[in-house]
DNA sequence: TTTAGGG
DNA sequence: CCCTAAA
């Protein structure tokens, strides 16, 4: 907070800027930033870090999931004293996917033959190398973990001089980081950081702290020199996977990583919660998911474990399916009443996807069509359909209610009334199958809820225009 | 079995 | 769409 930058300005509201900055992660709309206002390194700092080569961002670009990989804080040096033509790449890169940021560094010397294909960009592609204080959460939302590892791949050496440096490295880290950077033997270098990010300090001083940490690598590194100014390209990603330049200023400060932002509430949520703050509706779980989940706690699925993806509804699929084999073409009633439908068990929607779609490509034809099936088609649809949803508590397909149900529903309800669904379903809907009583009713709901909506969003014109009730009217109407 | 209503 | 209670 009492960090001045070059250009003199205070960075103390870091609240806005973080505001700012995620405006600026979801809407990036400028092309070309520049990097004076988004990263501002230190320029003794960048000076004394790495030479970042030019040709990096293809690697990395290529590396990345199908080439949208948005990539690279890439600064160009001219040379490296002590090193000699020891060429690290310093990758920075800025990925947000909504709310994801996702800074990595990557360090390659290709003066030692060293698989740069591999060691470096194996850092750069993992999408787990995060900037210090910042996670990714599944959701894709921003969060904030509370010990965040910031992973510096480091390529297989074959020179003592580069792991002296990583030795100084590391020592540098813990005086000023008062954190360990261990040099793990399979030459990663990992900085856990331990960013308490509930903590407004920490959460203040990660761009301070990375700053600082770029310093003292290259202060403490008396092989990297700095020459003369630095440029380099910043290629920031954009969700369509367009590669956009940015110039690439003096370095990466404060600033630069408060703008990628977090704010502190979030921090604060992300750390009481455990998890990334989420702004979903908690729903009480099914019963269904609760005796699932009773089910398998209760032992009576051992091997849960194994078959993660094969649950004891697949079980209880696989005897169904025998059992149609004896049955043949018997059909619903035989099934439906079987006694091993009480016991089955139920499933929450997550797990049983697999088996819609396959139900769904497998006996479902049509359903996109607007009209009726054929009543042949129909019925058998139907029976499949209550195959599987009696068999193994499969939820029906959806279908879009089309208009043409929508009308006849209306239409349905102006002659026989609400609440005879069944009436309704078997004289005008007896050629949709998949359309029960209780599919009517809950349409019929849909429809006065949608117009309720339409009523409190809208004029009382609209609303009647909109409800069903109106186009009741207009049914009534059309009868003379 | 049908309907209503919560989810 | 699913589930369940009530009629």
């Amino acid at each position: 907070m009492d960090q001045v930058e070059e250009d003199g300005s205070f960075i103390s509201a870091l609240e806005d800027e973080a505001i700012e900055l995620e405006s600026l992660l979801v809407e990036p709309k400028n092309d070309s930033l520049s990097v004076n206002d988004a990263f501002c390194l230190d320029k003794e700092s960048l000076e004394k870090c790495m030479e970042i080569e030019g040709g990096l961002d293809s690697n990395t670009t290529q590396e990345g999931e199908d080439g949208q990989r948005l990539e690279v804080l890439d600064v160009r040096s001219h040379e490296v004293e002590g090193v000699g033509n020891l060429q690290a790449a310093n990758g920075l890169s800025c990925i947000c996917e909504d709310y994801f940021l996702d800074i990595e560094f990557a360090e390659s010397v290709p003066k030692f033959d060293y698989d740069s294909s591999e060691g470096l960009h194996s850092g750069i592609s993992g999408s787990e190398s995060l900037i210090p204080g910042f996670s990714r959460s599944y959701d894709g939302s921003l969060g904030i973990s509370e010990l965040s590892t910031a992973i510096i791949s480091v390529p297989e050496y074959q020179n003592d001089l580069l792991n002296e440096t990583i030795c100084e490295l590391h020592h540098v880290f813990s005086s000023i980081c008062g954190c360990q950077t261990p040099v793990k033997d399979e030459f990663w270098v990992t900085f856990p950081t331990s960013f308490e990010l509930q903590k407004v300090d920490n959460l203040d001083n990660i761009s301070n702290l990375l700053e600082r940490g770029i310093s003292a690598i290259g202060n403490g590194n008396d092989m990297i020199s700095t020459p003369g100014p630095t440029s380099g390209r910043i290629h920031y990603p954009l969700k369509t996977g367009q590669n956009n330049e940015v110039k690439l200023g003096q370095g990466i400060t404060k600033e630069s990583l408060a703008r990628c932002h977090v704010s502190k509430e979030s921090a604060a949520e992300a750390s009481n919660s455990g998890a990334l703050p989420t702004h979903k509706r908690l729903r009480k779980p099914p019963r269904r998911y609760i005796e699932e989940s009773s089910y398998l706690n209760s032992g009576c699925c051992r091997r849960r474990q194994e078959m993660s993806s094969s649950t004891s509804k697949d079980k209880f699929l696989r005897v169904r399916s025998l059992k149609h084999q004896h049955m043949g073409s018997r059909a619903t009633t035989l099934v439906s009443e079987e006694p091993i439908c009480e016991y089955s068990i139920q499933v929450p929607f997550g797990s049983p996807v697999r088996e819609e779609c396959r139900m769904k490509h497998a006996s479902i034809r049509g359903l996109n069509s607007d009209e009726e099936l054929s009543p042949a088609e129909s019925e058998d649809d139907f029976v499949r359909t209550i195959r599987y949803k009696k068999g193994g508590n499969q939820r029906k397909h959806h279908r879009l209610w089309t208009l043409s149900e929508v009308k006849k529903l209306i239409d349905g309800v102006s002659q026989y009334g609400v609440g005879r669904w069944t009436d309704i379903k078997r004289l005008l809907f007896s050629s949709s199958a998949h359309r029960t009583p209780v599919d009517l009713k809950d349409k019929w709901r849909n429809l006065l809820r949608a117009s309720c909506v339409q009523k409190t969003n809208k004029s009382e014109v609209e609303y009647l225009f909109f409800s069903p009730i109106f186009f009741l009217f207009c049914n009534f109407l059309l009868q003379f």
